[in-house]
DNA sequence: AATGAATGAGAATTCATTCAT
DNA sequence: AATGAATGAATTCTCATTCAT
């Protein structure tokens, strides 16, 4: 779960809040660009066409951006899913095959529309720091949400091992989305072979246990 | 291919040497807890117990403190595959299960022992800066020295598509290899997973070519 | 022609203004005490009052503070010589000796209120190096002003010889005018000979085309 | 009076005085492409053929370097003088013309061969810098000997003016030889134009003198 | 609320000089 | 004597954050 951002000032009025996602919408691009750590505040803000005493006013320091940008991403993503597991939990009996289909290509639109900021929760960065702190709380959802779905498809799994196989799955996904459309070109064949890596390690899951071949 | 660092001065004495071991010792450990960007050239040096002029008399900036560590960091590693790669070729006929032993429990084994670097190299940083630069290199030469024994293996592969799967691949391994040890702590039930991934993508592949179901 | 620094910031606050002077003030200071070469931007700030950051605010560097000053400071010797040479332009039949008054009279003032930058920018420093350049930009300025008076004065001489006199006119006089004033003590015997020196060589290369002896 | 440099060890042995004689060879050129302050020793000591430490067995320090320099120069310089002003002695009444010719033309000989070292010396540096200092041992020397030239020449006049003038003809001297050969190219105008203004600033104090127009 | 000027700790890097081998 | 490795104070410049206007 991520932990809510301690925003200096909750903007009442339509103004402030303009200039909140202005903010965010130049963070994004900044971080997206250079990366987190060699993003500076000055050039958000400069982007951003605010002062940099503005940002300060509505967020109390760098990581502040970087948790809301987490924040207002994981809500959307969190629509996304809301529609594709929804969908999946509905197709409890559906193949493999389409259950894959019906989550991950919702997550690859997502992917292609926010690439940078995807890629940046999903680079980690510095090890403990603010954006694998951050990156922590968005896997921490998506596995959940995930382990949910399998636990109702497959509900002879132990609870374990099955948190386990979801993060595994995600973590292919997190380290091949890059490769599904580098520098913006999308990859349809990279896209193909995600999916058969994903298709594959499920189907191998499901054998052992029902003891197929 | 790493291009090999332009050292400011080759050290003619033991001397020199072993100081340029204990730079490089100190900076692994640095870059491994704080990561490239937020390493800084005097804590290397402080933890090597050197002055920094020195380090600077070996490393023209801290760049080619990080190249270095890649190349004497390629050169195990290639050590360590060229047993490995020699071995699997020789087996050429072997079932999938063991070639993947073949290769993976050598490489397991120099993660865990180079943990840090490994990871700094596999993490990739900011996008186009210094450690994604150096990665690349490792990563080049992986892929070439694994898709050689992929294609004495599956002549009828096409070259590219070939390719790729050797890159996806490696994408996973390199996505799951800080899981198997978080924190140093060995996970071999995670390794196992990891295992299974690579075996049932590697089989799905092939069946998808000779027919198989 | 100097060129505009590229000023990191403008400043529109009459604040902003105000800290850009001391800081040139400071810095026409530190450089005329040790050099441009040995002054550091430190030493700069601190004279001025300021924090080291905030000359950077205004300054990218140490050599745009050169030629910030070289640009204050040509502006004023326009000013000086614009009426210097306006007189002088009037005076086209006068001779040679209110002449070289009505120039060098005024110069001789700017060089005792400016004793330091002036001196920094004759005095050239290393060749090729930054105070080199800025002087440059000055001389080239000087020179061409000073050649435009001559040129009316004597339509006869041809333009490569008549600009290569001017220039050395002025090498002279930038050679002799550290010593008109050494430590701040005037020396009016040496602006004597100073004169005597340019109204002989100016004489002498008239004298030579009218063919006097 | 050039102060006597602080050899560290005055070399017994013709290797010892071979390796002085490299350094300041070395020092001279390298003083010459980047100016003194910009000089590192261990850039002198490897264009020198030596190790660090053995220049610092010769030299105290920079400064040491410098001085030598310049005692070595002074010391070409003083048998060319030797020889000029004899000469020039002898010509005691001999028109101004020749006078000229003769001390002239073997400094200039000299700055076409020393072109490097010359201008370090008058180009002079940081105010009250190493530099400077060197410099005015060479310019206290030269204006010494041509005065008593003068002072033989033209006997009527004081001391004082006598030597104030001397002075000025060697800073016009000195301000101009740089321009009788950028980049090495020789360029006889200028060098005429700098025998015109000494010959026409003598003539114009000894007319005064005399009370001719 | 907004602005942007000010701050200063901290980073990378250089280089004169010393000293162990 | 010679070598070259080691030293560390000093320098330039950055950037997150505060605060006066």
């Amino acid at each position: 779960m991520v932990e809510h951002v301690p925003l200096r000032r909750i903007p009442r009025q339509a103004r402030g809040q303009r200039r909140m996602d202005a903010i965010l919408d130049a963070a994004e691009r900044v971080f997206a660009e250079v990366g987190y750590e060699a993003a500076t505040t000055n050039a958000i803000a400069a982007r951003a066409g605010t002062a940099i005493g503005s940002l300060y006013q509505y967020f109390s320091n760098k990581e502040a951006i970087l948790r809301a940008l987490a924040d207002r991403f994981l809500d959307q993503l969190r629509g996304v899913l809301d529609v594709a597991l929804d969908d999946a939990a509905a197709l409890a009996d559906a193949p493999l095959e389409s259950l894959v289909d019906r989550i991950l290509d919702p997550v690859l639109a997502v992917r292609a529309a926010r690439a940078g900021i995807l890629d940046l929760y999903f680079r980690a960065g510095r090890p403990g720091g603010e954006v694998a702190q951050a990156a922590h709380g968005l896997i921490d959802e998506i596995v959940a949400r995930l382990d949910a779905i399998v636990a109702a498809r497959e509900p002879w799994l132990d609870r374990e091992p099955r948190r386990l196989r979801v993060r595994i799955v995600l973590e292919v996904v997190r380290a091949l989305l890059p490769l599904t459309a580098p520098g913006g070109v999308p990859r349809p064949e990279v896209i193909a072979e995600l999916k058969r890596v994903v298709r594959a390690y499920m189907a191998a899951i499901r054998d052992e246990v029902t003891g197929n071949p």
